[in-house]
DNA sequence: ACTTTACGCG
DNA sequence: TTCACACGATCTA
DNA sequence: GATCGTGTGTCTCGCGTAAAGTCA
């Protein structure tokens, strides 16, 4: 049980502090109508300023007032007028049956109706479908439900909008502050300078949105072409935002491949900067019966030099079937690096057990022990002995107390902004110092919310195991290898390792239950640490 | 009377 | 808005 | 067997409550 907020008005004490952080940081990229808002709610009174931000962290944007019950606000109805002289909610909106049965429970609806012995026992559904027949189109929720008062918040898109500059996405919102506060989420503290902000001009604010609002409608389920026009002749001149344009091409131009709109599928490739597009635009040739150009393609993407791992891996295995299809000589590229193989039959564990369960239990023993930890162990590895490189104040990287990853951890320059905290860390390496410094962060930021290191699963003796088992040399090449490309390389390591602690040296398995097949970053982490004479295995399972 | 799910909450 | 697995379709050896 | 595409479950803080559906 989490021990209970001295103040009951911990949430608008929050929101006024993500608005002063804004109006500090952000005047120049608002509105007038926007600085108004800002300036005006803090002269509302106590109660009502109250009653906003709780309609703000709530769903929707209709609110009944007999649903508003909060007792640190007393009456709601009192409270809301100053917000509706404002002009920040309006009241008793028109809505459609379709907009207003969510806000009815079932017995409010059939209290509505007609009295008939044949509604009586119907699913709110049909109940609402009987409705329809006999009701308006749209009209004021009071003639819809008379005896409650419908509330109509119209501060949605601002509050977005300066959650969205305060956080840099979307995904948090207010109820940060109070996990942070309860101590459900701790977060590292990291200095951040008073101008420090996330969105240089208002027009990336407004891509930001622009964008989001397209992912959401092509979630929703809006056609392709419509969205598709949204972002053909967009103009981002900002990379962060031309790459989250890209990402939402690439969603386009797979939803059209589905659809076997091949050229509106090339077209959507074509405009994404997203590496994985360009090797779908060799893949749409392929399914439109273009071999030559697909082949053509294909080869002039992989003599480029910056074509990444990921691409080269999937081209590599379009080329035989291009160079079948087009009558060009074969060459196979069959360097099938060995890879130590255990064939497995075992009976099948009853959920919510796995198949990687199943290999645990048959594969440990005291003496050699195994645990099912994935990627966890060796980003945790990473992510401790470089914790001081990973939460740097580099300009740009922290712009709010709530981070648990720089936000520049995917940009190609993440390495070299911190070289020599890096440099550092790796040293470590070399001089044996990493043990101690490990063990010691470990302790020291237990908690500590990190985009690395998954505090649930690493636990004090699997920490110590691997310490003494994993050959510093090993953890130099992963953590070098995670560092070239930390969003692709962080996942696909083995499923499990085995320790031998009294021998001091470890394996990584793979397991492959049947059916399951290696997966692309598996292979190329597989094929990387083979190279370097790790022990790696495969395992696969049959059911007994 | 039971289960499932969505939401609000600190 | 991640990551890995499960599974079916299709084609090739 | 290899490859490709698609779907699914797991993550997201854990708990209490209301609402709706399911079943007898
Ligand atoms: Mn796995
Ligand atoms: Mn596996």
């Amino acid at each position: 049980m989490l021990p209970a907020l001295p103040n009951p008005f911990y949430y608008l004490d929050n929101f006024r502090v993500l608005l002063n952080w804004i109006s500090a940081r952000y005047a120049d990229l608002l509105l007038p109508a926007e600085l108004a808002f800002v300036d005006g709610f803090a002269r509302l009174p106590h109660a009502s300023q109250a009653l906003l931000v709780r309609m703000v962290m709530r769903k929707g944007e209709w609110f009944r007032a007999g649903k508003l019950n909060y007792a640190e606000i007393g009456d709601t109805r009192a409270a809301a007028q100053p917000l509706l002289a404002a002009g920040w909610i309006s009241a008793d909106p028109l809505l459609t049956l379709a907009e207003v049965a969510p806000l009815l429970t079932r017995a409010e609806v059939l209290s509505q109706l007609p009295p008939q012995a044949s509604t009586a026992r119907l699913a709110k559904d049909a109940l609402v479908a009987a409705w329809a027949d006999i009701a308006p189109e749209a009209q004021s929720f009071s003639q819809w439900y008379p005896p409650d008062t419908l509330y109509q918040l119209d501060l949605r898109p601002l509050c977005d909008r300066l959650r969205l500059m305060f956080f840099g996405n979307l995904r948090q919102d207010l109820s940060e502050f109070v996990l942070a506060e309860l101590g459900v989420y701790r977060y590292e503290k990291v200095d951040i300078p008073a101008e420090a902000r996330v969105f240089r001009s208002r027009a990336d604010v407004d891509h930001y949105l622009y964008l989001h609002d397209c992912r959401s409608r092509f979630e929703d389920g809006a056609p392709c072409e419509e969205i598709a026009a949204l972002l053909t002749n967009l103009q981002l001149d900002n990379p962060w935002l031309e790459e989250r344009r890209g990402r939402v091409l690439y969603a386009l131009g797979q939803q059209f491949e589905r659809q076997a709109a091949w050229d509106d599928a090339a077209r959507m490739y074509a405009l994404s900067i997203d590496p994985s597009a360009r090797v779908r635009t060799v893949r749409v040739l392929e399914r439109q019966g273009r071999h030559a150009e697909a082949l053509h393609a294909a080869h002039a993407l992989l003599n480029h030099h910056d074509c990444d791992e990921v691409s080269v891996q999937q081209l590599h295995r379009m080329l035989p079937r291009l160079q079948r299809a087009t009558g060009a000589p074969i060459i196979r590229k069959s360097r099938k690096a060995a890879v130590e193989r255990i064939d497995l039959c075992l009976p099948q564990p009853p959920a919510p057990l796995t198949v990687e369960h199943a290999v645990v239990a048959h594969l440990h023993c005291d003496d050699a022990p195994v645990m099912y930890v994935e990627n966890t162990l060796i980003n945790a590895l990473f992510g401790l002995l470089c914790w001081p490189a990973l939460f740097a104040p580099i300009a740009g990287a922290f712009f709010h107390p709530f981070h648990f990853t720089p936000a520049d951890l995917a940009s190609p320059h993440f390495r070299q902004r911190r070289q020599a905290l890096f440099d550092a860390a790796l040293a470590q390496l070399e001089s044996g110092q990493y043990v101690e410094t490990i063990r010691q962060r470990f302790i020291e930021k237990a908690g500590i919310q990190s985009g690395f290191v998954a505090w649930s699963v690493i636990d004090q003796t699997r920490l110590d195991l691997a310490l003494d088992c994993l050959p510093a040399a090993h953890l130099r090449l992963w953590f070098e290898r995670m560092l070239c490309d930390i969003t692709t390389n962080r996942s696909g390591f083995p499923d499990l390792v085995q320790f031998w602690p009294s021998e001091r040296r470890y394996r990584m398995i793979e397991v492959k239950g049947p059916g399951d097949r290696l997966q692309d970053n598996q292979t190329r982490w597989l094929n990387y640490c083979l190279d370097h004479g790790m022990p790696m295995a495969v395992c696969y399972v049959t059911w007994a």
